[in-house]
DNA sequence: TCATACAGTTGACAGCGTCATCTGAACCGG
DNA sequence: CCGGTTCAGATGACGCTGTCAACTGTATGA
């Protein structure tokens, strides 16, 4: 049965966590639009208000769900990294495809990871408020859904340097990273007609990586 | 000075006009969000009413501004393929250059060019309601904005072709396709961190052109 | 000339994010 | 054990949104 919340610091935890997993379910069920405050707190048991004394505001909510994702990514693609019973190959492969795979599965959720970050343009006059803001709750910062992010991104590059080499790491992880990005962007808005190009996500993928594996066997 | 207004037909014309580059222009300034019917019609001189006597819809009027932003860049890619003076390779690396232009120049309308169809996945219950919805304006229908993609998909598509040959055409077409968007999209969002990776947007494209290249030649 | 079609206006409604204010119970120093 | 304090959460309110039904006035076309 359920524990039995005693102290307040438990409770507030579990309020926590049951607005992030109702936010994540809400957002695969109608993207970020159907992410209601309200409706997300009548499913953590709590009103609308409450959010607010976790989250500084939707956009906070939603970033925290999008680093809680980031980081499961990253264990994903660290786990296939260490696999001792992978080849290089196959370990590119499979961390491009772990990427695909949340742009098919849950392709609400993959627009969120790659929401445009909001201090990025050149805007710094109001982004003073924004930024204090965001400060208040260490959640929802956007700092940490990026710190996350890089996270799953040293260990992708990892696994190219052992495949192409570490001079062309870099140059070609960005590219296999930037492409898998579209692939999985242009499936998922409908813009690749596989009839039309005659080919699959899953070939594209293949091509990348037979690419890269050329690179490293002629350096 | 301008042109008096007669006729109903052309009144009717330039309120629609006046509503899509209002539509634009809210756009470009504040994203979706910001694009409200209320201000569009202020600042196409009509009340908040007026929109729905030319689109079905907010989703309308967007889709309907992507359509033309879509026939734009297929008219550039299509200058670009017929441009006697530029070499082959040229012609691909404006094509793709173009394309992120635009995710630069224009972020908050890249992101409304790659939305999501409407009609992908296996939602068939509500989905004949909204679609019968949007066949009542023949503007603003979903099929308007994917046959203009679709063209620039074609111009594209051939300037491969000159390129890589017929045999490789649609396969590599797609790769650089997937990929120029995916630089355009992390390039947006910013999670290309140029110091990360060692290398710049352009640097990718290049690399792209050259892979490409060297296809073509060595069929 | 007169009925009609139709672009545009207006009022209304439900839902949204957000904030100021309030409440009650867990906390903690004495 | 007690009384003040802190803080998670509830509640009321505000302005804004998309959307629709009802209405108005004018150009159109027979």
């Amino acid at each position: 049965m359920m524990e039995v919340m005693t102290t307040r610091a438990e409770s507030a935890a579990a309020t926590r966590r049951a607005l992030l997993d109702a936010a994540a379910e809400l957002l695969d069920l109608g993207g970020p639009e159907a992410v209601t405050l309200r409706e997300v707190g009548a499913r953590a048991g709590v009103t609308r208000g409450a959010p607010y004394r976790h989250f500084t505001g939707k956009d906070s909510l939603l970033t925290a769900v999008a680093a809680e994702s980031w980081e499961r990514i990253g264990d994903q693609v660290h786990a296939l990294r260490t696999d001792p019973s992978l080849s290089a190959s196959e370990k590119l492969r499979g961390a491009l495809r772990a990427l695909i795979d949340v742009g098919r599965n849950q392709p609400h959720l993959y627009q969120v990871l790659f929401r445009r970050r909001a201090n990025l343009p050149g805007q710094l006059g109001d982004g003073m408020d924004r930024i204090r803001r965001q400060l208040c709750g260490p959640e929802g910062d956007p700092a940490v859904a990026d710190r996350a992010a890089e996270r799953f991104q040293d260990e992708f590059l990892d696994i190219v340097a052992a495949l192409a080499g570490e001079r062309n790491a870099r140059h070609y992880g960005a590219l296999l990273l930037t492409s898998a990005h579209g692939i999985a962007g242009m499936e998922l808005s409908g813009h690749l007609d596989t009839d039309k190009w005659h080919t699959t996500a899953d070939e594209l993928v293949d091509t990348l990586v037979r690419m890269v594996t050329d690179v490293g066997e002629t350096t």
